[in-house]
RNA sequence: GCCGACGUAGCUCAGUAGGUUAGAGCGCUUGAUUGUGGAUCAAGAGGUCCCCCGUUCGAGCCGGGGCGUCGGUA
């Protein structure tokens, strides 16, 4: 049997690493960005438009879709790829970050985790052995760990003791979720900012082996200069043969820093989020579109950019519709956002390529102060 | 013409026995947002309390007059 899910190292420039990760539904061409599709659906965005804007690969959420529809009605109607029609591959969070982020709503114990549902009020339990479950009923193609990831900043032994139990539980992941060839399981590295609980970490997770190993805990209040700090070393304890996904990461800047650290995957809310709340990423920097001096701007959004949002539209409708608060604004800002993120990915890519990842880095920094 | 109600922020309205710097919601102007609770949060600008006179130590509030809006009525 052909190797149903790999990573080819093509080449680096520094610590940068430009790669393929092969799937059986498709390649990802890393350094990737994928996009957030939570509910099973990109939010503004039909899977189509997620395609156009060169997005090899999406993220569904354990936590929200086993509340509704359930993953079991999901598995019933064929699967999440069939349901939200997307065919290509898909990575479905484990619930581990709700653990956090619904932080009043759940309770945690060594077996797992409770959560009231923010929908209903009703109880759920979530432990490694059934976010594996879900993960299979989904028909998930890289599925992620049940881990724990506390907000920083937090004292050291109550990151350590979040550490330890989430390599506990990714023992456990990794025996609920057997052998499944084309499917992969990445572990997720914890530890905070403590490099030596990180090594340790990361070691834990070595020896149990992923198919690819992600760096979690990051991008929770931080600081982009302290998260810098971490993935100084962090990428570094992690294998070199297997793809290095930096979950919720991140804002452009921190994308273009985490891969010249040697990250090679990426999600965030941020491009789609920021769409529908008005924000706009491009070559020259944040754009406002609430603010009003845009109101007479009749300039395209970015002037270098394919998606139909700046080849259609000026900077004045696309103020007027988000104040008006009209579905077009998320529709046209989330997918600028989304295809600029795609644009930056290739971008990087080509400058790995051609070895010269330091002066591209050195270049968009000044455009984006510019 | 007469009777009644009302007049406070851009809008809709609160405003407690008359008591410091007059409030709310929305809107407006900004900012935050990182493994999405279609979420949320933070900051700011903005007032001749319709006008005049009076009572009072002190008036958005009480009295008189005027102006305006709305309703009723002839």
């Amino acid at each position: 049997m052909p190797k149903p899910f790999s990573f080819d190292l093509k080449t680096t420039d520094g610590k940068a690493r430009r790669g393929t990760v092969h799937t059986p539904r498709g390649d990802i061409q890393t350094p990737a960005f994928m996009p957030v599709g939570t509910a099973a659906t990109v939010k503004a965005m039909m899977p189509e438009s997620v395609a156009a804007t060169g997005a090899e690969i999406l993220l569904g959420n354990t936590y929200h879709l086993m509340l509704r529809p359930t993953a079991e009605r999901v598995a019933r109607l064929g699967g999440l790829h069939k349901f939200m029609n997307w065919s290509g591959p898909i990575l479905t969070d484990s619930g581990g970050f709700q653990v956090m982020s619904l932080t009043d709503l759940r309770k945690l114990t060594e077996q797992g985790v409770t959560f009231k549902s923010h929908i209903d009020g009703s109880k759920h339990e979530l432990t490694p052995e059934r976010s594996m479950e879900i993960q299979r009923l989904l028909g998930s193609d890289i599925v992620m760990c049940f881990d724990e990831c506390p907000a920083l900043p937090a004292d050291r032994k109550r990151i350590e003791d979040s550490m330890e139990l989430s390599m506990r539980w990714a023992a456990r992941s990794r025996d609920a979720f057997g052998d499944r060839p084309g499917h992969a399981l990445f572990g997720i590295q914890q530890g905070g900012l403590e490099e030596d609980l990180r090594a340790r970490s990361a070691e834990a997770l070595r020896a149990i082996e992923f198919d690819g190993y992600a760096i979690g805990g990051l991008a929770v209040g931080e600081g982009q200069e302290a998260m810098f700090g971490c993935l100084d070393y962090a990428p570094d304890q992690l294998p070199t043969n297997k793809p290095r996904y930096l979950m919720g990461v991140g804002k452009p800047s921190d994308l273009v820093g985490a891969v010249a650290r040697g990250v090679d995957m990426f999600d965030c809310v941020l491009p789609s989020r920021s769409g529908r709340t008005g924000q706009a990423f491009t070559r020259d920097g944040v754009l406002n579109l609430r603010n009003a001096k845009f109101k007479d701007d009749d300039r395209p959004l970015d002037p270098e950019c394919s998606c139909p949002a700046c080849q259609n539209y000026s900077r004045a409708y696309l103020h007027h519709v988000v104040k008006s608060n009209e579905i077009i604004a998320s529709m046209l800002l989330t997918w600028h956002n989304l295809q600029y993120y795609q644009d930056l990915m290739a971008d990087m890519r080509s400058a790995i390529e051609a070895g010269r990842f330091a002066a591209f880095e050195k270049e968009f920094h000044m455009r984006q102060a510019g």
